[in-house]
DNA sequence: ACAAAAGTGTTTAACCTACACCCATGC
DNA sequence: GCATGGGTGTAGGTTAAACACTTTTGT
């Protein structure tokens, strides 16, 4: 029965949501495809899963393979799968998407399959609302996989710490806020931010020390790393005209 | 490249974690298998993707399947995909798990290709703390899966519309909340429920008439249906304490 | 001195909690 | 009447929103 044509093999791949956090925006990093189907065409970077490998490890072999960065404490989780028959015009794949976090960092991206591959202000893709004229036109169903994955990160940062993911260590506090104002498009009140973050336990430890000053002046921020707490009890809601 | 070796396809199956509130129990349907592997182990139910069908059909056959209705206003949802390379003794598989919602409606439960099948209490099932000896083993990587569904559905009741899947139509405000007692092991202040969800616009909206009273007396209840309204703000929280 | 950025205090409103109380029905 | 379950009122505490204010640095 498993043989049976009805339920012939598939092939599975991993599709790759890697944002950052550069010029004040949330960024993504696409490719843009050198082969038909789709070429010239801005794409996720993906692959696929190998015979012996676990989808998960799929997942941070093709994150270490685009990004270079041979760190494991990345942030990568799974989003969700699309299996649509026909994503693919030359067979069925279905793809594990995923979602990943990385700070900004300069990155020597080489292209691979690709003919080249940067960084896209989401909102330059003009993704939102789906009927734009000026949308950027993804390959296969990643416009829907990046909404998707658009909408994780901002809901994340609601009830997780996973904003400092965003940054290196060590980081101020402003550091962070500027992540949730670059992912939100509207920074949380500072006061408010900086109680709710000192009030939570383990969401930043101390690391000592102080950032120096800008070129133009201002008071030095204190220093912090990435505590042990993984959720916020209660979360930093969005005001609610943002949403969804 | 697509049939490299290294990239032979893999077999897609569907796996479908599906609750319901029985005699005041989060409860969750499960089939004891027939064959080996796992020969009279309790398993989720589930089936493999056919060629040409999206996964998220896939999800809505095996529903129809497994519990007989027709209706297609089961609330049905992808959970994860599961795809370790060891999952499955006999081959490469991986599952995209699904989470579906159905009031709790007496099932013609046809045995397929399953010895029995039935409605188990998950606090029956001991898969919490993962250490307990008493734990019922389930097949494949089922207590994996079961276990992240649980934590999906009462996550859910805390931010989304979603506890009215659980009742049959009209309802009252008591039996959602009875619905959020099943789910949570505690049930929330009865008055400030019934404030939450008749001031939140469109969770539930009068349906007219009122129940007739039980046997033994009681004030008959206000009925109502579910509203347009998809998710709560802000959210009704567990206390912290319950939470993973 | 002034600009810039970090950091603090205070008032107000929202809302959740807890719990006491009232209402409608069957027996 | 009284048990049972539905439904309401209210006082107090916690927290978030808003915004004015202070501190520390570079030029």
């Amino acid at each position: 029965m498993i043989q049976d044509h009805n339920y012939a093999p598939i092939a599975v791949t991993v599709d790759l949501a890697i944002f950052t956090v550069r010029s004040g925006l949330l960024q993504i990093l696409l490719i843009e495809r050198a082969e038909e189907p789709f070429a010239r065409y801005w794409a996720l970077p993906g692959g696929f899963v190998k015979t012996e490998e676990s989808v998960a490890n799929a997942a941070r072999r093709e994150l270490c393979e685009e990004t270079g960065l041979k760190n494991l404490d990345l942030h990568l989780e799974q989003l969700a799968t699309y299996g649509n028959p026909n994503r693919d015009p030359r067979m069925r794949v279905i793809s594990v998407a995923h979602v990943a976090l990385i700070p900004d960092l300069p990155l020597p991206i080489a292209g691979g399959d690709a003919v080249s591959a940067r960084f896209w202000p989401v909102d330059e893709l003009r993704l939102n609302p789906k009927t734009d004229k000026e949308a950027i036109p993804l390959a296969f169903d990643h416009t829907q996989i990046v909404t998707d994955a658009i909408e994780r990160v901002r809901s994340k940062l609601e009830y997780t710490t996973l904003a400092t993911a965003f940054v290196g260590e060590p980081f101020s506090l402003s550091e962070v806020r500027r992540v949730y104002e670059a992912v939100w498009g509207k920074a949380p009140d500072l006061a408010n931010f900086r109680r709710k973050l000192l009030s939570t336990q383990d969401f930043v430890v101390p690391a000592g020390g102080a950032s120096t000053s800008g070129s133009k002046g201002g008071r030095p921020a204190a220093l912090y790393r990435r505590g042990s707490a993984k959720r916020l009890h209660p979360p930093i809601l969005r005001s609610e005209s943002d949403n969804d």
